[in-house]
DNA sequence: TTTCGGAATTTTGGATACATTATGCCCGGC
DNA sequence: GCCGGGCATAATGTATCCAAAATTCCGAAA
């Protein structure tokens, strides 16, 4: 038994961790859901109010978010939501498509047979999903279908598996709803399809290829999202 | 006249900036050149003491440094520096060939011709330098070479230049002594002189090759001063 | 009416005191 | 001699207090 586990009971009445974890992934969740408006300020004390701690945890918490980008600093007067930025969304994106390309290349040399054939599985079962306009169960298998392809890149290269879902998160904000189109769903589903191909044939040039084009099939999915928002806005 | 400039002279007086940054700069220059031995402890209240300041600034100082990996939590222990791992070093070099490579073929298509001509200035001093053996020199140029080159990608793609100077930062670990050889620095200036050709030419495929390259030599050096350290400790 | 200066307010930055938790050692029992 | 429980210790986690800084707003003078 580890030691920390003695504890563990105790633990466990505390839903997860310290009051800073907590407080981080409160705001984080937040604010990638877009709960915040642009330009929204956030200050210490006001969290902590709200949540009903000190402000110390809260103040690691918003460092900690600045650092990732999620908030920006506020001139003295605390933090602010950052507005949301079309050039920034493209280049995060790009980078995405560069990393990840490269990481389906690497994985195109050592990856088993055998998760390429539950990535197969995988793919058989958001197929099906998709025909059956069940959009919310396409997501789930293609969120197991990236989780899957990943763990292994996790061991091998985990700074470069780190720097992805580094980019996948910053990106979730130009993506608040997590609707997709019946389209959207089938062209990823499509994507994921031709990447197993590739994967199979452990063609390295070809994984990074189709890798990069279907970022960019996302980039232009959450494009056309945000247009479709912008309308929206526009009309109220 | 701006609000913040009115006290301008008072804050002069202090080294720069907060103690939470000074403490920062401190541990993490340290951290860079080396001066803890791999898995040595840093815990709040020592390094609290050693500075003189209270533990709320160096322990953020120390959760910035955890983001940066330069330290690593010693679970419920404190932090404890990183010991130096070759696979993580070969895997930071591979991600900054990438992300160097690409923003240099996004810089082939938009660099001034004016800055060109400043980098080949640069590239002149640097040579002559090695030709007279001044390293510092080299190195000094060199630094500006790389500052010039990447101002203009800092204003086009904000978040590339942010997480190419994360990686050499990073990377920096692996380099402890600045003393570069001869031959390092010539290879260098030559590598240089290549990629202003290739920029001049507009070959976006050339920079991007010329500039993996360039890191993987800058790899190898590190890489052959590593070994070289090794075998000074082994003696001892 | 406009502008400049300063005081009040808001908010962060830093320090300290207290609570909580993990670790490691020591001692007793098997 | 080895294993296990418990206590001492050391370190982090959290809250609160005080200080410093920046913004805002108000009032007085030009």
């Amino acid at each position: 038994m580890r030691p920390q586990d003695k504890h563990a009971k105790r633990r466990r009445v505390r839903p997860a961790g310290s009051v800073r974890e907590r407080t981080y992934r409160y705001l984080r969740e937040r604010l990638l859901a877009g709960r915040y408006a642009p330009k929204e300020r956030l200050t210490e004390v006001a969290v902590a109010r709200t949540l009903g701690v000190s402000r110390t945890p809260v103040r690691e918490a918003l460092h900690k978010l600045e650092l990732e980008g999620l908030v920006e600093p506020a001139g003295g007067r605390g933090f602010r939501v950052p507005a949301d930025s079309p050039a920034e969304m493209r280049e995060l994106f790009e980078i995405r498509g560069l990393l990840e390309g490269h990481a389906l290349a690497c994985l195109a040399g050592s990856i088993e047979r055998s998760v390429i054939a539950e990535l197969e599985g995988l793919i058989e079962r958001a197929d099906e999903a998709c025909n059956s306009g069940n959009l919310d169960l396409v997501f789930e298998c293609n969120t197991r279908f990236h989780d899957l392809l990943y763990s292994q890149l996790a061991a091998e290269r985990p700074r470069l598996h780190g720097l992805i879902e580094d980019m996948r998160d910053y990106v979730v904000r130009y993506r608040k709803n997590t609707l997709i189109t019946k389209e959207g769903a089938r062209r990823s589903v499509e994507g994921h399809k031709k990447i197993v191909l590739a994967l199979s044939l452990g063609d390295r040039r070809l994984c990074e290829q189709l890798m990069r084009s279907h970022v960019r099939e996302a980039q232009q999915d959450a494009l056309a999202i945000r247009q479709d928002q912008q309308l929206i806005n526009e009309r109220k």
